[in-house]
DNA sequence: ACTGTGGTGAGAATCGTTCTCATGTTGCCC
DNA sequence: GGGCAACATGAGAACGATTCTCACCACAGT
């Protein structure tokens, strides 16, 4: 059971994990890797870029931060709880709110049962002007 | 009415649209600007990359063909029925289905006004292993 | 045919993201 | 407390999709 052990953990707590942990606590709207770099050099950090992105890819598939594209396909992170949710994204200024929607999810499933398709998963996010920016 | 006539046409029917068309007629999963740039060469075809990329974004505009994007944030394509769906891809072989969710678009509008989000747009993937691909 | 407004294409330019690889850190066993 | 192997990092190069530039071409209406 040592060569065959999966539970390998393969993540060190490193300062620079560390600051991009901190700089994603610092907001709760949607933001992309080069604005998370600059959000952990003005916290007086210094992480190279390419680590930031490593980074979060590592925590996106930890299922800790929540990763979509926008419109331009640029990925967009933030942190998240750890239950399946989507969201409703303010297109004017990004204010974010999570959602949940039982109904949506056994609707996907039933669909894609329905066809035959196994191993679902599904992408779902609302856009939309909040209240601020009516 | 004639300097703010809104119809203006500015689309005029040319050989290359003409083979953007015709491509995208030969297939009912989502391609690549690339592949179809590939394939309306293997018709005999010849189009500037650019003028694909152009005229596929016109297309979507037009609501003529669906846009969307997988998981590396390319740009994929397929002409479409004119009509709100989803759609329900495989994620081996690309095969797709048109879905339709009264029920969710339904949810969708509940939740945003639920928050006071006004102008709701959304978007819905499904995806999963097609049966052909098990 | 003539002309002006779009349309086109080759290649350069952008820009987000990933890769390379030499060097720095960490966890851990002694 | 030292030593080592495995993992992590960073600077910059490389990549790849998409867009831009700009000189040239084609369509539509006279």
């Amino acid at each position: 059971m040592t060569s065959t052990d999966p539970q390998r953990p393969a993540v060190r707590p490193t300062r620079q994990r560390r600051a991009v942990a901190s700089a994603l606590a610092g907001f709760d709207d949607f933001r992309s890797a080069q604005e998370i770099h600059d959000l952990i050099s003005q916290q007086g950090e210094s992480v190279g870029l390419a680590t930031v992105y490593r980074t979060l890819a590592a925590l996106a598939e930890a299922g800790e931060v929540d990763m979509l594209r926008n419109e331009d396909g640029e990925a967009i992170w933030r942190s998240c709880s750890d239950t399946h949710h989507h969201h409703l994204v303010c297109r004017s200024c990004g204010a974010t709110i999570e959602v949940e929607g039982p109904a949506v999810e056994r609707w996907t499933n039933a669909i894609a049962a329905e066809h035959g398709y196994a191993d679902i998963s599904h992408t779902l996010e609302i856009f939309g002007t909040c209240p601020e920016c009516r």
